[in-house]
DNA sequence: TGTACATCAGTGAACGCGCGTTCACTGATGTAC
DNA sequence: TGTACATCAGTGAACGCGCGTTCACTGATGTAC
């Protein structure tokens, strides 16, 4: 049956919503269209009439989550919170709300240049934002510092995630945690 | 038809380095089983004489690119050439070779408990690795020192491979590779 | 050493299932008068 | 404002394809005498 225009725009918010989640926590491959359309309350029949295909929600998907993992940071005071938050178990655990780089960035070399693009403007706009958060040195020190920064954290969230022991993912976490408060401190 | 009993294992390791080769390059869902044994030369209907599921042979041949990984770093002669070599342009295009927590990390957490297992062996065998190559400081800081720069590294080429700008991937690679060598040297 | 039979590595067709996509249909919404 | 018709968001069945797995079969190897 036929809704409202108002209704079905809000239906396709949330298939995007839900497949920016979904994506993160199972992957790409590991999410059929069926799951996200239940999960967003829908029959899989409706999809087609939203998206072209599988592909173009993941694209608009992967752009909306790097846009909340972004927001999301707007509310943190500085540098030292900001790695206390990425590099917690909390974060480790949580891949359906976490970093959509560290979550899919494996992935992604494999999937569509949309996709693709959407992953690296996230990576781009975080590398600034942590620029932007370091102090001292010439703009292109703090740039490379701060390249230097995320990648800890991507790979540190990435290893800790991959390990089975969660004792282990714990010292991953705290070892870089500290190593670069250290280095964002000296 | 039935080939010598030396000839059957050919096959089967074969099989797994292909395998080890084939799953780095293109993930765990990407690959298979018969793309897998085309590329060994043989049909896909002789796979379950050599194993009992798709699962068991990934775990397997992730534990085969664990070790071979190692061993690749055996001739190495200290951390600065590790991570000219890690952190370089010729390992970010050559999944297939290269690391294989960076080119399995992110898939992991998704698999099997053995596949997990295998990884992690992997993750905790390089972080020892580094540790040693390390100098000065107590064991504990060094590991500390291990696991960050080890965290750097693995960061740093998923970044690499996920930008869809070689330009950008290679800054990130050398950014890393300069701030780990510093901090090394220091 | 030679012969006869059992074994079994590898082949290729087939099965079952899940997934992306399509389509005819429904019935409430939107629109023209 | 009310009525009649067109539109179209959503439904649910169906299609085609690929993939993991199974299985009957082949014929060379391994073994027993």
């Amino acid at each position: 049956m036929r809704v409202t225009r108002e209704q079905a725009a809000r239906s396709r918010e949330r298939i995007v919503a839900t497949a920016a989640r979904l994506f993160r926590e199972r992957g790409f491959d590991g999410v059929g269209v069926d799951a996200i359309m239940r999960d967003a309350g829908l029959t899989h029949g409706g999809f087609y009439g939203h998206f072209a295909s599988k592909d173009a929600l993941a694209a608009e998907a992967t752009t909306r989550a790097v846009g909340d993992s972004m927001r999301r940071q707007d509310g943190l005071a500085g540098l030292h919170e900001f790695l206390s938050q990425y590099l917690s178990m909390r974060h480790r655990d949580d891949r359906a709300r976490g970093c959509p780089v560290a979550a899919l960035g494996g992935d992604v070399a494999r999937q569509g240049p949309a996709l693709r693009s959407a992953l690296t403007k996230g990576v781009m706009a975080q590398i600034s934002r942590i620029a932007n958060l370091l102090k001292g040195g010439t703009p292109k020190a703090r740039r490379r510092q701060a390249i230097a920064t995320y990648a800890g954290m991507v790979g540190a969230l990435v290893l800790a995630r991959a390990v089975d022991e969660p004792i282990l993912a714990e010292e991953i976490l705290t070892a870089v945690r500290d190593t670069l408060d250290d280095g964002h401190a000296a």
